[in-house]
RNA sequence: GCCGGAGUGGCGGAAUUGGCAGACGCGCACGACUCAAAAUCGUGUGGGAUUUUCCCGUGGGAGUUCGAGUCUCCCCUCCGGCACCA
């Protein structure tokens, strides 16, 4: 009997799979049968690590998976080339760029080739192929062409340590850090290249809701495109010529607009300043542009401003309101100036506060629900503080609306005050009473009087402190007697207990010192008063419009995204600028522009291919004169914007892709990859996908059809693998101490959902790797074969046998298209074990069906996730084809049925006792069995059984008393 | 602060149209084999108890239900994303 040996026989399949071409994209040509598998590729590092582990197993089963299942699968691997480690390693070592990376492709193949994986090497691509950028410098040029590639001078985001410009996308995290070295990232003045993906901002919010993607992908884009529906407003400058847009979300406040603030980078903000002010806006906008991003966001920078001595005018109100500058209005977004609404915006209340701001209310909030024909009412709600900072409230007990503050009517001839004073002393008895505070009107609509009486109150919230603690007698009405309890209870129980929509309400204005920002009844607002806030916001628009100052509008959070970068191992920018002709593209027949290979450079900030001078002087395309190359490279997210679409014909000369092959394979079935990508690839792949589509012929506007994201594994110590943590497991030294490969995929699978990750220690390999060895010997017991002449083929043994077989494969199949490899080699562990079982009960000399066909299904189940292994076992029962180009196993729905079912007896939903029966019996004979039992007879016989819950192959529960 | 996701044995994790909680594996314990150990095979393994049986148990608390890991409400913790977005 042989031994299982994986360092024998991994890589004798390796080389006869490559030998044979096993991998090469099949092309039949029925209809339907194409399936392009893809797998984010990498950067090629040198080091196939375990992370690439992770995510390439999981995608090889699955291009596996689908080739048994007939398909003819595109499965391709390729590497994303151009990068900064590039850089850094001839920096460090003196090695080219080009040379290093080609090195680490060569190695990370190799590695790819130890793991099995059945990429088509066929489709091999390299983004720092000139055969490959001359097309992404086509891509460039199609986005100049058609203006959506433009130059721009503004405020960058720049990295000191990457020494160049980033993308918005790629500056995360509140401390503004860079995505690729943690570098908190400054800001400079440049002038850079850009792609216009704000033009598409529309279609790649909505075309997200079509995409079988993970949901909370799709909700990271749905964010970072940050749509908001409003409307631009226009205030003109007082006494100027000037006019000063803003963009706000709720138009239906402008009545409330009692000032405006402008970002210390607006262009107007030192021009409408007035003399005597100009000293101290210049000092404020200077020291604004000195803090970092850091400094600058976040609530706790304060709310500092300075006033500019300009006003403008409300074309609502049609008063003068004055326009401050402040930190806490942003350049970036809408047009980096708002209109201040101080009652009903949190942050302008504060900044309204500090700078003694008038605050004008024009909100009243609605709670409750319409009622028809309601009582009105005029009512106060009081809140009252001791000096301990307690509140005074009255506790009615659950039925009666819980914990509440004090509450009433106003009576003919009081005021609101009035009304608060004689609620409190009628109720509570205290009569010494300080008032501090009031809300705006609040309309409560409720039924009162066990939903008999349907009321609209107009309440007022008044917030009083206790001046002394002599209390009076309470003088309530006959219903409110010995209803409540008076209690003083702490800020955070009244929060937390008083629950009443309205009491909540004053609670939050009065003691949380919250402004309201929700919709509700228009008041100061002039014509548009009483309108809901919903409706308001359209009609003040349409009113503004007509007079000119405002129309509707949207804003995105999206930025264009920032392309040029001031490295040198990148795609040249094809571009040309001459003296006489300004910025020229070069023509498409002279692309590639190639990167000259052999450069000097040390980061200094401006690109090394400044230094090529026979790089940069060239001749203008246009006048034939001197001019000077673009010495800026693209960033390497363009590389990988639109690689997808160069796999199914790569060496393609024609242009970019091949409309045929794109046609037939495109787009991607499953694309599988980092959750890291969510909005940075995969975004620009989706934008650069319209583009295609609108300028170059694609038919699709979607690349990905479905996606997948696996999850991230961790080091043992659930921290990520890092080198100076010690936590590194490395794929080849478990290869080599002899579990190999095959043990590894199944073991990082195995583990838990592959779409969850988490962290990973080797100790588990050793039981799927005995979990090889079992299936291992299972295979030598039967080519040993003494035990599989039988005549007796219908045991019930081997039916037994054969329904597992058909369940596992109902299961396993399940588990692959739901994209769960755990449990699909779990199950698999199952059917193994009950194999090892059948084989000790079955003597020798019996059933030889059930082995061979069991056997022939449990190698292919495997064959995805242990390819040597399977093929191995495969041609050792005498197959000769390769078992990678087997059909795969389909079930028979009427053999995964159980016959036999074992339900649970309850007594009053306790498990007492169980049953066996034939499966699908009726309620009544899995009823009438329960209840003969000796358990169920005992304990109920003198028991009166006043319900009986049964349920078909599920349980039976005797319900007593 | 806002928006997502998740909390189940010593560990990784199974099980959600509500129906036997803990599949599968790791680890551990005991046994077989062995002079011995490793490997392998077998048995057991949520906690507790007065152990043929009973009680408790899926982050905590309430609720709906004959029955809740699964549904509803509140709270706690952790992870991820966004963050002065007007």
């Amino acid at each position: 009997m042989k031994q299982y040996d994986p360092k024998a026989i991994e890589p004798k399949w390796q080389q006869v799979w490559q030998e044979t071409g096993l991998y090469e994209t099949a092309v039949s040509s029925v209809e339907g049968q194409d399936w392009y598998q893809l797998a984010m590729f990498p950067y090629p590092s040198g080091n196939l690590h375990a992370g690439h582990w992770y995510a390439m197993t999981g995608a090889d089963v699955l291009a596996r998976y689908r080739r048994m299942q007939g398909k003819n699968v595109l499965f391709p691997m390729g590497w994303d080339a151009f990068g900064l480690p590039a850089e850094n390693a001839a920096i460090k070592h003196g090695i080219p760029p080009a040379e290093w990376t080609r090195s680490n492709i060569a190695d990370m193949k190799q590695q790819f080739g130890r793991m099995g994986a059945s990429f088509d090497w066929n489709k091999e691509l390299s983004t720092a192929d000139p055969d490959y950028y001359r097309w992404t410098q086509w891509l460039f040029l199609l986005l100049y062409e058609q203006g959506l590639a433009y130059r721009e001078k503004g405020l960058q985001h720049w990295c000191p340590s990457c020494q160049t410009v980033l993308a918005n996308e790629q500056v995360v995290g509140q401390a503004n850090l860079c995505e690729r070295c943690d570098t908190p990232v400054e800001k400079k003045e440049l002038e850079q290249w850009f792609f216009k993906i704000t033009d598409y901002a529309e279609e790649l919010l909505g075309d997200l809701d079509d995409l079988d993607w993970p949901e909370k992908i799709k909700t990271m884009q749905r964010d970072w495109i940050g749509k908001s529906q409003g409307a631009q407003v226009t205030f003109p400058v007082v006494d100027t010529d000037e006019e000063i847009e803003v963009f706000t979300t709720r138009p239906d406040t402008i009545y409330g607009a009692t000032y405006m603030v402008l970002a210390p980078e607006h262009p107007l903000a030192g021009e409408v300043t007035t003399p005597s002010r100009q000293e101290a806006v210049e000092t404020y906008i200077a020291e604004a542009e000195r803090k970092n991003a850091e400094d600058r966001s976040g609530q706790e920078a304060g709310k500092s401003g300075v006033f500019t001595g300009a006003y403008v005018y409300n074309p609502a109100t049609e008063k003068e309101i004055p326009v401050w500058v402040s930190e806490y209005v942003l350049m970036e977004y809408g047009t980096g100036a708002i209109m201040a609404v101080p009652a009903h915006d949190q942050r302008d209340y504060e900044f309204a506060r500090e700078h003694d701001l008038p605050v004008r209310v024009v909100l009243e909030p609605v709670t409750g629900e319409e009622q028809e024909n309601p009582q009105y009412r005029r009512s106060i709600v009081a809140v009252v503080e001791n000096e301990r900072g307690e509140l005074l409230t009255l506790n009615w007990g659950g039925q009666m609306g819980g914990r509440l503050f004090i509450g009433g009517g106003v009576e003919e001839g009081e005021d609101i005050i009035q009304a608060a004073r004689r609620e409190i002393r009628e109720e509570t008895g205290y009569q010494q009473v300080e008032h501090l505070a009031f809300t705006e009107i609040v309309h409560h609509r409720y039924f009162a009087h066990n939903k008999q009486v349907p009321r609209h109150i107009e309440a007022t919230g008044l917030y009083f402190r206790l001046q002394g603690e002599e209390q009076d007698e309470q003088s309530l009405d006959s219903y409110e007697t010995g209803k409540f309890e008076l209690e003083w209870v702490s800020l955070e129980q009244a929060g937390r207990e008083v629950e009443d929509p309205l009491h909540q309400y004053v609670f939050q204005r009065l003691i949380r010192d919250q402004v309201y920002t929700g919709e509700g009844v228009l008041t100061n607002s002039n014509d548009f008063d009483g309108l809901d806030s919903e409706t308001a916001r359209s009609r003040i628009v349409d009113e503004l419009h007509t007079r000119g100052y405002a129309r509707a509008a949207v804003q995105y959070k999206l930025r264009d995204w920032l392309i040029s970068r001031q490295r040198y191992w990148g795609t040249p920018i094809p571009i040309v600028h001459c003296e006489a002709c300004g910025i020229v593209p070069v023509p498409e027949e002279e692309l590639p522009v190639k990167l000259p290979e052999d450069v000097e450079f040390e980061p200094t900030g401006k690109s090394p291919l400044l230094d090529r001078e026979d790089f940069v002087h060239t001749t203008c395309p246009q006048c034939q004169g001197a001019a000077r190359r673009e010495v800026d490279t693209m960033d390497t997210f363009v590389d990988s914007s639109w690689y997808f679409l160069r796999f199914p014909n790569t060496g393609y000369d024609q242009g970019a892709f091949d409309p045929e092959a794109v046609q037939r394979w495109l787009p991607v079935d499953h694309y599988t990859g980092g959750i890291e990508h969510a909005i940075l690839h995969l975004l620009y792949a989706r934008f650069i996908t319209k583009v295609l589509r609108d300028y170059a012929g694609l038919t699709f506007s979607e690349p990905f059809r479905k996606l997948t994201s696996q999850g991230v594994i961790l080091g043992p110590d659930g921290h990520k693998m890092s080198k100076s943590r010690g936590n590194i497991i490395n794929p080849e030294e478990v290869i080599d101490s002899g579990y190999g490969a095959d043990s590894l995929r199944a073991f990082l699978l195995f583990i838990g959902p592959w779409t969850e990750g988490g962290p990973v220690s080797m100790e588990g390999i050793a039981g799927v790797y005995r979990f090889m060895n079992r299936v291992w010997k299972l295979l030598q017991a039967y080519q040993d074969g003494n035990w599989f002449d039988s005549v007796d083929n219908q045991s019930e043994l081997e039916l037994q046998a054969r329904q597992s077989m058909h369940q596992t494969i109902q299961k396993v199949t399940q588990d692959l298209d739901d994209i769960r490899f755990n449990t699909a080699i779990a199950s698999l562990m199952e059917y193994v074990n009950h194999l090892h079982k059948l084989k000790s009960e079955l003597p020798p000399g019996n059933s030889p069906w059930i082995w061979s066909e069991s056997v022939g299904v449990l190698l292919r189940l495997l064959a995805p996730f242990t390819p040597h292994m399977s093929e191995e076992l495969w041609q050792q029962i005498g197959q000769e084809e390769s078992i990678h180009l087997q059909p795969w196993p389909s079930y028979d729905p009427s053999q995964v049925a159980e016959n036999m079912v074992t339900i649970p007896i309850q007594i009053n939903g306790r498990v007492r006792d169980r049953l066996t029966l034939p499966a699908g019996s009726s309620e009544e004979e899995i009823t009438e069995r329960a209840r003969q039992t000796d358990r169920v007879s005992g304990e109920l016989a003198n028991q009166e059984i006043t319900r009986t819950v049964a349920v078909v192959d599920k349980l039976v529960n005797f319900v007593t008393t």
